[in-house]
DNA sequence: GTTGCAGATTGACAAATGTCAATTCATCAT
DNA sequence: ATGATGAATTGACATTTGTCAATCTGCAAC
């Protein structure tokens, strides 16, 4: 049981950066929990003692609002941390709400427990930056991606994101609803189903949850991922 | 001037948190730079070997695109820091651009000596884990303003923000270009002007860079900032 | 098979926002 | 003062996106 959770520990960033016995250090305070499909993990205004390492399944971040609006902020997956202040604590409370959308698999240690291994064991703050370091840069993208000219853009861009491929044809099965696809944009069910129509036009094709797409840099180009050099050819963009 | 280097500093969060000693030797490699109005800080693709802290002024980060396109994803401020990956090192170069649109005054580290002071004392690592955490709050609060349902939410949010006022009436100054409004609020200029003058019909007047507020509780609810109990009339929401 | 259900699509229309052009306004240098 | 410049506003109009209702599709329970 144990060994099963180191087994999954290492799978995840911050571990992987750190020597086993340090691992099992953070891990002796740890539990595994497994969260079913449409349970709320945590809600906002909660109290954020504790971490949560979310190594199978998915959860959607958002910030519900009085007027029973719900903005969804981002969408969790494996190698995600469900965390709070870790320094001065200046926050105490969660701002968000984490629901898992599919089963999901949680290691959970207690913030306190945590603060302390990361007093003893200075690496381990420094891993953890790295990872703080990484879950900003996909807010960054979700902004770029959200501020994106027009519905086709932001979901060409969302393709080309969940593509596997990273050129020529390509074909992959969306990982989560077309409903969450449209709240990721800020669109609607209905507006997202007629941007897979206007998307035909750049050969790429959803049936189902099913996507083709014929060609992915030029699909790539279109989303403004890379700029296409006349003379070279060479893509050139980040 | 390295006196003055310091008083300075103490005035940034990360700073603020360490003991004087420790500030001082972080900052025996430390530079200040002034950057005029409307000079590139950083370019995309850059190497990003030096933390920036902003001391004073003001500096967008954005992300261009091939398209000429410019995408904003936040302005900075006092407090906030120029930096990328201090851990592990995945990110070598900045994936945004950093333009001073005010003139900015900086106080600049290079990453090699501050990663050898986080090596020597743990506490910078856990301090910048504070930092970090805020820094990522407000790109999530950033994206719940991008997604608000209309144009007149999301200014009635960025007034909110703005005003020094908790509640009643409040009167303040604009602190950047009606222009920068727009792109943060993801619209045009124009659109932007018409929202000023919806939002006359909850009691705000936009007059130049003079913005007068008849009632903040008022716009904060709109905002959706805090819901309204009836019964007793009390601000619940966080 | 039949039924019920949730997700997804489509159509018709309304509303919000973008675009383009013209104009105003303040600021600054001459 | 005059003129030049850049920001902001306004009007007219096009386009995009949202909304509401109806329908369709596949899946699961019975």
């Amino acid at each position: 049981m144990k060994q099963e959770l180191l087994q999954k520990a290492t799978s995840l960033p911050l571990f992987s950066f750190l020597p086993n016995s340090l691992v099992a250090e953070i891990l002796s305070d740890a539990i595994t929990v497994t969260v079913p499909r449409g349970r709320t993990i945590a809600l906002q205004g909660d109290q954020a003692d504790h971490l949560s390492f979310i190594v199978d399944g998915m959860v959607k971040m958002y910030r519900l609002f009085p007027d029973g609006n719900e903005i969804l902020i981002r969408i969790m997956k494996n190698g995600d941390v469900i965390t709070a202040d870790l320094g001065t604590g200046l926050y105490e409370h969660h701002h968000e709400t984490f629901e898992a959308f599919k089963d999901t698999q949680l290691i959970t240690v207690s913030k306190s427990h945590f603060q302390t291994c990361m007093a003893n064991h200075p690496e381990i703050a420094v891993s953890m930056l790295s990872v703080a370091n990484q879950q900003t840069q996909t807010l960054v993208d979700e902004i770029t991606l959200i501020k994106r000219r027009n519905l086709t853009q932001k979901l060409a861009s969302v393709f080309v994101e969940m593509c596997p491929e990273a050129a020529g044809p390509a074909k992959f099965t969306l990982p989560y609803e077309k409903t969450l696809i449209a709240a990721r944009i800020g669109t609607t069910r209905e507006s997202l189903s007629r941007t897979f129509t206007e998307l035909k036009k750049l050969g790429v094709e959803v049936n189902r949850a099913h996507v083709t797409i014929e060609n992915v840099d030029q699909l790539k180009r279109f989303a403004g991922k890379t700029s296409w050099d006349q003379e070279t050819g060479a893509e050139s963009w980040i």
